[in-house]
DNA sequence: TCGGTGGC
């Protein structure tokens, strides 16, 4: 399906920094192209794709400008108006005295327009506007010399520009701090160009290394300083001790874009969190006299008193949290806030979103109405918001659901963009994995404004032993397990791979409907992750099949959507199983929302799905889970985890593994205990 | 070691 194709960049129909969609001769193309404009000749290689609006698409992949290496080639190029000064007739002097590569001459040798005749003062100025053309090219082959990927040194080139090869030569960690490269890799290039591995370049960027690693991959906030100060030390020691204590302590004083001295952040993430705390603060001032309500709020249910409380809660304050475990009636609760707010506020506008594209579709099929990502919401792409405090969205009542998915960044965003008068409303399991993103949104504001948290339990029987022993992780307990239910099961082995086939069995053997029973690992690799395992329950299937990328797929299989695709109307999540494979490239998917069909390259947004990791499956249910439980996935083994994954069953539970992983997985809280200061920043906001 | 959303 991949195509190569020359031609010319007639017109930009999209560009942001990045990313652009553009017309060539005869096609539309789409992709990360800079550096490009409009006029130029560029040699893409892509793959098509059909797009149910605007047709037939290349999705670049991989694009160059080609300097011209044939006579009529150059004079084209020389004459076609990209370069001043140059017309038809001087295009055909210059080719036929430099010939078919006069164009990389140029390039390469500053006199040799001198052999030109008549070309005179002007020729500096077509040098320069020809380097201008290829500087793309020339910075791209200069990083890669220095040891950088084709694909670094690109996106090196859109930060920069021009001076990109020339900053990475004199800093190299220049690029860790765009997280272009890891620490590691910039090292490997620092050493190549001689730099002291106790220069102040290296011990900066190793101290802000550290402070980046642990916001985005751990979600901190900020580090104690001891703690950043050991780190540091680890990391820029790894192969021989050359910085001291002293030195990272020095840099460290003088280190811009970081703040505080005992807590140390990213100057950046301090702003945010503070900004998040102000907004709080002024939405939570807010509040609003409400009239008694009508007991039933929704047709012939009856709310508990804890959920009327929390009705009341949302609408009398400008800020409040509503949260609980699954099955407490979150979503009950939701649809009579909406509906009361509507009662008393007839023209108010109430708007619902989420952090994912399957959370907001499946809180539009809850609530009857639309929903959307904060994203959609927001006009947010590229760092860019269209809503913000200068175009406030047009709200009354703003509900986020699934806000335990929230990040610091995203939480920034959304409370920026609300009005003072708006009321909003925050619903979410606070126990579930914490976000992708930094910080622990959700968790800190508990309690710093209105909350009310549900724990009734409707949805499972209360005597099941899914609700009592996810209660028991919650607190740090191992779960209890009584033989004489069926609900709750640990099937103990030993060894890994003993464990994946019992995993595989389990899966395919339980008398449920593939859809009803979900295989949740913490990890995609290893002998338990979700890939060995799909490989596993995948390796007795027969019939038709297709193969794609890594994978093959068979009619039969249950896979599992990875982006979210609003003209397909499936999202990111969304878990099918494929009903038909036609000619070996099209493939049509089952889902619950209904049938969508792939053709080619559209298979790219899909995986199998009988075994998925356990984040993937937060905002889904089944009825029964199955959930190996190793030590080999020992870095993954936390609490949140595991209650997250025993909380997406409604029927059954079957953990299989050893007692001690699941010992281990239930007293580890630590990925939830970020350092974040939002929670302190709102310690005098007001309550009630 | 896992995970999010966008663009005509």
């Amino acid at each position: 399906m991949t195509e190569t194709i020359t031609d010319t960049v007639n017109r930009f129909i999209f560009k942001t920094e990045t990313f652009a969609i553009f017309k060539l001769d005869n096609i539309v193309a789409l992709g990360d192209v800079a550096g490009v404009r409009e006029g130029d000749r560029l040699t893409v290689t892509g793959s098509w794709q059909e797009h149910p609006k605007y047709g037939r698409q290349l999705r670049v992949e991989h694009w160059e400008k080609p300097v011209p290496s044939t006579e009529e080639a150059a004079a084209d190029f020389l004459s076609s108006g990209l370069i001043k000064g140059v017309g038809p007739v001087l295009a055909e002097r210059i080719v036929s005295v430099l010939g078919p590569n006069a164009v990389s001459a140029i390039l390469e040798d500053p006199d040799v327009l001198k052999k030109v005749k008549g070309i005179g003062k002007k020729a500096p100025e077509i040098r320069r506007q020809l380097q201008e053309t290829y500087q793309v090219q020339q910075v791209v082959a200069e990083l890669i010399r220095l040891g950088l990927t084709l694909k670094t040194a690109m996106k090196a080139y859109m930060k920069f520009g021009r001076p990109a090869a020339e900053y990475v030569r004199r800093n190299p960690y220049c690029l860790t701090e765009l997280d272009l490269i890891g620490f590691h890799r910039a090292d490997d290039i620092a050493r190549r160009a001689g730099l002291a591995p106790d220069s102040s370049f290296r011990v900066k960027a190793g101290i802000l290394y550290v402070l980046n690693e642990s916001l985005w991959d751990e979600g901190h906030a900020y580090l104690p300083r001891d703690e950043l100060i050991s780190r540091s030390l680890t990391l820029l020691n790894h192969v021989e001790k050359s910085v001291s204590l002293d030195i990272v302590e020095k840099e460290l004083s003088r280190l811009k874009g970081v703040h505080g001295s005992a807590e140390v952040s990213l100057a950046w993430a301090r702003e945010y969190e503070e900004e998040i705390a102000r907004d709080v603060k002024r939405l939570a001032r807010q509040r609003f006299d409400v009239p008694p309500l009508p007991r039933d709020l929704i047709r012939g249910i009856e709310l508990t008193p804890d959920q009327n409380a929390a009705v009341k809660t949302a609408l009398e304050s400008g800020f409040s949290i509503l949260t609980g475990g699954p099955g407490v009636g979150k979503t009950q609760t939701v649809r009579a806030v909406i509906r009361a707010f509507e009662l008393q506020n007839p023209w108010g506008g109430v708007f619902l979103c989420a952090p994912t594209g399957r959370a907001a579709r499946r809180l539009s099929e809850v609530t009857g109405r639309q929903a959307h990502t904060v994203h959609k919401l927001l006009g947010l792409r590229n760092g860019h918001a269209d809503r913000n405090r200068k175009n406030p969205l047009e709200c009354d009542l703003l509900i986020l659901d699934e806000a335990s998915m929230a990040c610091l960044v995203l939480t920034k965003r959304l409370l920026e963009a609300v009005p003072n008068n708006a009321r909003i409303l925050f619903v979410g399991d606070a126990d579930q994995l914490p976000s992708v993103g930094p910080g622990n949104i959700l968790r800190d504001l508990l309690d710093k404004v209105p909350t009310v948290r549900l724990t009734e339990i409707f949805r499972q029987a209360a005597e099941s032993q899914i609700v009592t022993n996810a209660h028991r992780i919650n607190r740090g307990q191992m779960p209890l397990i009584d033989r004489s239910k069926t609900d709750f099961i640990f099937l103990e082995r030993e060894d890994p791979e003993d464990i994946a086939k019992c995993v595989a069995t389990c899966a395919s053997g339980m008398g449920y409907d593939p859809l009803d029973v979900q295989v949740l690992s913490p990890m995609r690799k290893g002998p338990v992750g979700t890939a060995e395992l799909n490989k596993l329950i995948q390796g007795g299937m027969s019939g038709p099949r297709v193969k794609y990328g890594q994978y093959v797929f068979h009619v039969g299989d249950k896979v599992i959507h990875t982006k979210n695709n609003y003209d397909k109307g499936v999202f990111n999540g969304d878990i099918g199983i494929i009903k038909k494979i036609k000619m070996q490239h099209d493939v049509l998917v089952q889902y619950s929302s209904g049938l969508v069909s792939y053709s080619g390259d559209d298979l790219r947004e899909l995986e199998p799905a009988w075994a998925v990791t356990v984040h993937k499956a937060q905002g889904s249910e089944f009825k029964a889970v199955i959930i190996p439980v190793t030590t080999s996935h020992y870095v993954m083994l936390h609490r949140n985890l595991i209650y997250t994954a025993v909380t997406r069953a409604r029927e059954k539970v079957i953990l299989v593994g050893t007692k001690k992983a699941l010992a281990i997985a239930v007293r580890n809280n630590k990925p939830i205990q970020r350092y974040t200061a939002l929670s302190g920043l709102l310690r005098d906001a007001p309550r009630r």
